[in-house]
DNA sequence: CTCTTTTTAGAGTATATACTCTAAAAAGTC
DNA sequence: GACTTTTTAGAGTATATACTCTAAAAAGAG
């Protein structure tokens, strides 16, 4: 493999791990044995290397959001969709940690980030439409399809810093079992649930199911109430 | 105004501007016209500052999440809990920015950030349950009352983060107008309408047509389909 | 083997940051 | 008005960070 590539993947175990602000490229380079001044030959500067990480995610989620053209979309498609896209937030989770840190000191990575979202959120309408057409969905306004994008990208983009930020230890292995991360599958189902027809929901209860995990959101006692 | 008290108001202010990583002790100091010897007199570190600022903040927003012990709830509560959320985050809006990393550098304040969140998912719950009631919700499985509480709350917490995620402009003031911020307040109706009963469906829809506000979401061309 | 290009090491720099220390000024107390 | 405590200024420090520069080693081309 390529130097450059090599301090690309490194930089993002480091990031995913540390977190980007706690990861200078000294660490990289120390991290990888080499000197920073082979880092700054393959590299202008600390937000290229962030760049281009940024570049892979965006082609890995991309690659995701399809309708299939060949045949109708079955509500497993959707728990697809969402398994790969949980994935793929965890192999780069260290962008949706400090975004606007990111998105503040590159302005390219602003835009690119942008038109990302954008095309992300359209991806989720054209997804929710072909759901419709295929008899799954109840059909809805344009406006309420939109909104329906819109909160489903807010809970999947932000639930793994959630489960990292309720944790009592700072050990993110720790934090973020393949359990609780997959239990982001089942909170986008209770929203999608009642919008189903009446003759899928069984299905994809039955789904969800297997994507539950305890010991996360709180046991309430209701006793403390006022 | 007690010194310390202004450090806390001058803090708060920049972090929120500029982002709590962006803005040092030093720049605290000097934006008070004071020496930096001086800012440590009254705080041991950075982090005592911000703990300060977060007590607040907590203090604010537990204040809001009550339940009237004196009369039935309404939907109009929901909106008005909705509303005083949203101008509760605006005014600290650093703390979500750059969360994690104010967690995992102060202990306390991950412990205490811990109970918080977990105090409000119990609160949303207590509302929900009360909202069903006094017959505006549909009554549920205390599973999905939780669920709900967990969306929300991930809706409502990261609405401000991706609306300046999305901005074309670094510039905050212009990412975040008050009618932006307010498509919150839609984007959680939208997602609490369908277990409303049905009488009061119509209500909850005028209500939340005062809160919509275009521009956000993409409009979609569905050309691009594949 | 020679020449050119790419890749590497490693020492070094300018700047910023969180924080310390000492001593003077201001405020409060009696 | 003497004295004690609180508050302030300001210079200074240790450390880290992003990045530069020079020169040597390695790789590739003919």
């Amino acid at each position: 493999m390529k130097t450059k590539d090599k301090i690309v993947l490194t930089s993002l175990e480091l990031f995913n791990e540390r977190g980007e602000r706690n990861v200078s490229t000294n660490h990289i380079a120390a991290h990888m044995g080499m000197s920073p001044g082979n880092l700054y030959y393959h590299f202008r500067n600390k937000s290229d290397i962030i760049y281009e990480i940024f570049k892979n995610y965006e082609l890995m989620v991309d690659s995701y959001l399809h309708v299939p053209s060949d045949r109708a979309i079955h509500i497993h498609d959707l728990i697809a969709y969402l398994d790969a896209v949980f994935n793929g937030l965890w192999a780069y989770r260290f962008i949706h940690r400090d975004l606007e840190h990111l998105l503040s000191s590159d302005e390219r990575l602003r835009q690119d980030y942008r038109h990302f979202t954008l095309r992300c959120l359209e991806g989720i309408q054209r997804i929710i439409l072909a759901m419709e057409g295929s008899g799954i969905y109840r059909p809805m306004e344009e406006q309420q399809r939109r909104s329906k994008a819109l909160n489903t990208w807010l809970i999947v983009t932000n639930w793994m810093t959630y489960l990292k930020s309720i944790h009592a230890s700072e050990n993110p292995e720790e934090a973020l079992s393949r359990k609780s991360i997959q239990h982001g599958v089942y909170l986008v189902l209770d929203y999608v649930i009642p919008y189903l027809y009446e003759d899928k929901r069984a299905l994809a209860l039955e789904l969800q199911e297997k994507y539950r995990f305890d010991g996360i959101a709180p046991k309430p006692e209701m006793s403390e109430a006022s």
